[in-house]
DNA sequence: AGCGATGTTCGCCG
DNA sequence: TCGGCGAACATCGC
């Protein structure tokens, strides 16, 4: 699931429950997750320490240490946090177990072992190494911000808008779901569309972002509880259009398959 | 049993 | 240099 509003939920989720804890011990269950560091050095890194507050730049979620210096976490195709107190609940695929001194403890959980966590001493030099973007949800809504940033820019929207280093934060799910919310087709050429196009854009963006960390995403359920008028519970071949009824279609763009209407999001402009 | 899957990175091609 | 595409990564669910 992690796209930004994953990750904003599980942010969000970090700070009720993980901050100002002091950390007693860090197991590291599979090594494959690690990013640039030792299990060794990640725990004698942050044994004794909290986490202090959080940052989220995209699919990043950072949490910075008390003495200097940030936690990295990403979460690849798969993965989420479990804050737990019973070590027995400890959640299948637990990756990094945090353990607090006030006897909780936090997982970071990873399926397919796609994400990675790792050690910066700066929050913004590690953004900026990975060639991220500005961030999709701080620009979004943003109509100026917007028009500025697509200027110039060519190619289809649905690559445009899944380009971490354009913008930072939007995923397979989501670049679907803000094309269907606009009615455009997935190929249509970025430079194709007016400054008024953009301007909804950027409304839409904020919109699609808004509603579902509001409708909690990132948790069991999520999909469930955003509008119907959304796509992303019906992104599946021939399923039914919210908006129209007809047959949902597949197609393939940038190596990833999207879902999109071919009725409400035409390949020619209206 | 094979295929596809929410992400990133890399190599190849035009 | 940019943009498009496909593979690789690892593992699981359908």
């Amino acid at each position: 699931m992690p796209e930004l509003p994953d990750v904003e939920n599980y942010r969000q989720y970090l700070d009720a429950k993980a901050l100002k804890k002091t950390v007693e011990q860090v197991e590291v269950k599979n090594t494959k997750v690690l990013d640039g560091i030792s299990a060794k050095d990640l725990d004698e890194r942050l044994r004794g320490h909290q986490l202090v507050r959080t940052r989220r730049h995209g699919k990043y979620l950072l949490a910075a240490l008390d003495d200097n210096g940030w936690l990295t976490l990403h979460f690849g195709m798969t993965g989420t946090l479990a804050y737990f107190d019973d070590a027995a609940a400890d959640p299948r695929y637990d990756r990094i177990r945090f353990d607090f001194e006030n006897g909780c403890h936090l997982a970071y959980v990873n399926q397919r072992l796609l994400g990675r966590v790792g050690l910066t001493e700066d929050a913004d030099d590690f953004i900026a190494g990975k060639d991220l973007g500005p961030d999709a949800l701080a620009l979004a809504g943003d109509e100026a911000a917007f028009r500025t940033r697509f200027a110039g820019k060519r190619g289809q929207m649905k690559s445009a808008l899944m380009d971490q280093s354009f913008l930072a934060g939007i995923g397979n799910e989501y670049s679907d779901e803000i094309l269907f919310q606009m009615g455009l087709h997935p190929k249509m050429p970025v430079d194709s569309l007016t400054p008024t196009d953009i301007d909804r854009l950027a409304v839409t963006v904020r919109k699609v972002l808004d509603t579902a960390i509001d409708c909690d995403v990132g948790w069991e359920g999520g999909a469930e509880r955003l509008p119907d008028s959304f796509l992303l519970p019906r992104r599946k071949e021939g399923a039914p259009c919210p908006r129209c009824g007809g047959q949902i279609k597949r197609l393939k763009t940038g190596g990833r398959s999207g879902y999109h209407c071919p009725k409400c999001q035409p390949e020619s402009p209206k």
